[in-house]
DNA sequence: ACATTTTAGCTTCCATGGAAGGCAATATAG
DNA sequence: CTATATTGCCTTCCATGGAAGCTAAAATGT
C-alpha cells in the first residue's frame, strides 16, 4: 500500500490524501492514466487550504470574503476610493447580480455609500466611507502579514519556482497560442 | 504603467491580472510588501480556471462537481460500489447535511440507491446503480482525458516540478513540523 | 434492565452566488 | 424628434453548501 521509496526522497512520501485517491483509481481503473491528478488535484486542495487560512483574517474584521474583495477593489483604485458597480463585478470576477447584494452588505455595515453617478443617471457610484477605509487599511495590512507567513512555508527559489510555474500555466491557459 | 523588460525574458511579462492589481497596491499602499499575492493569486487564478474547465466535462454528463465527486468516491470504492454516507462526506470533504442532499440528486437521477445497513439500523449504505456505474466510468474517462489536455500546456519537466512543489507546500502546511 | 450518552444520517434555516428578466436612463437610427 | 436598441443596476428565483439541531439506533454505565 505505501511507497517503498524511502521517505526522504524529495519526489516520494506522498501518502497524503491525493496519492490514496490515485492508488485506489490505478487499481479500479489500470486502463487510464491518472497522473494528471497528481497536480491538478493537489492545486485545488493547496488553494483550498489556503483560502481556509485566508478567511480566518476576515473574519477577524467581520469580512467574509466577497466583502473583503470589493473593499479592496475600492482601496486599490485610490482616491476619491470610488467605482461603479459594474466595474466592481468586472474587478472581482463575479456578476452584477452578486456585487449588489456584496455591496448592500457593506453598506449596511457602513463601510461604503451609493449614489447616483452626474453623468449618467442610471448608474451608480460606491465609495469607501471613513470607517471603510480605516478597516480595509488594517485587514489588508493583516491579511498580507498573512500571506506572508503561508508562503514561507516555502524558501525563496522554491517561491520564485512556483510563481513561474503558475504565471506560465495562467498565460497559456488563457492565450491559446 | 507596463513592465520595462523585453515580453521574452521568462520571469516577467506578467501582464496579466495579477500584475496589475499588483501595481495598484505598490502605488497605493508603498509601505506593505504584496509580493505574496503573485503566488496566491495566481494559484487561486489558476485553481479557478482549472475548475471551469472541468465543469465543462461534468456537465456533459448532466453533473455537478459534487455528484461527480461523490460518483468517483463509489467508483473508486471498488465492488460493490457502495459507501456510508459519513464516509462519503469525510472523502469529499463536505459536511454529512451536503452529503444528504447531493445523495438526494443522484437517487433522484437513479444513479445511486439508499438502503439500510443491516448490522445497524441507523446507518444507511450508498450504492451505485447499473446506470450509475455505466454513466461514472464514461465520465471518469472523458475527465481524465480534459486534464490531461489541461496539464499538455506544461512541459513534462514544468510538470514534475509543480507538483513536487505543491506536494511539498501542502505537507508543510498540514503537517506544521 | 434501565437511563444516559454517543452516533449516523437527516432536516431546517441561512449565506452566498449565478441566470435571467425588469426598469429606468441613455444612445442611436431614421 | 421619435422609435428602438442598449446599458447599468437591481430583483427574483434557484442551486449549492454550512451550522446546528432532531430522531432513531446503538453503545455504555450502573
Amino acid at each position: 500500500m505505501e511507497h517503498p521509496h524511502p521517505p526522504s526522497h524529495p519526489h516520494s512520501r506522498p501518502s497524503d490524501r491525493v496519492a490514496r485517491i490515485q492508488a485506489d483509481w490505478r487499481r479500479e481503473r489500470p486502463d487510464i492514466d491518472i497522473t494528471p491528478q497528481g497536480v491538478i488535484g493537489r492545486l485545488h486542495r493547496l488553494a483550498d487550504r489556503l483560502t481556509a487560512e485566508l478567511c480566518l483574517v476576515y473574519g477577524r474584521y467581520g469580512l467574509g470574503e466577497g466583502e473583503f474583495d470589493v473593499l479592496c477593489a475600492l482601496r486599490r483604485a485610490g482616491e476619491p476610493f470610488e467605482r461603479a458597480p459594474g466595474e466592481l463585478a468586472a474587478h472581482t470576477m463575479v456578476t452584477t447580480g452578486a456585487m449588489t447584494k456584496r455591496i448592500d452588505r457593506l453598506e449596511r455595515a457602513g463601510l461604503v455609500t451609493r449614489r447616483r453617478s452626474d453623468d449618467d443617471q442610471r448608474g451608480r457610484i460606491v465609495a469607501l466611507t471613513g470607517p471603510g477605509r480605516e478597516l480595509i487599511d488594517r485587514a489588508f495590512t493583516d491579511h498580507m502579514r498573512n500571506e506572508r507567513r503561508l508562503l514561507d512555508l516555502l524558501t525563496s527559489t522554491e517561491t520564485e519556482t512556483l510563481e513561474a510555474l503558475l504565471t506560465t500555466w495562467l498565460s497559456r491557459l488563457e492565450n491559446p497560442a
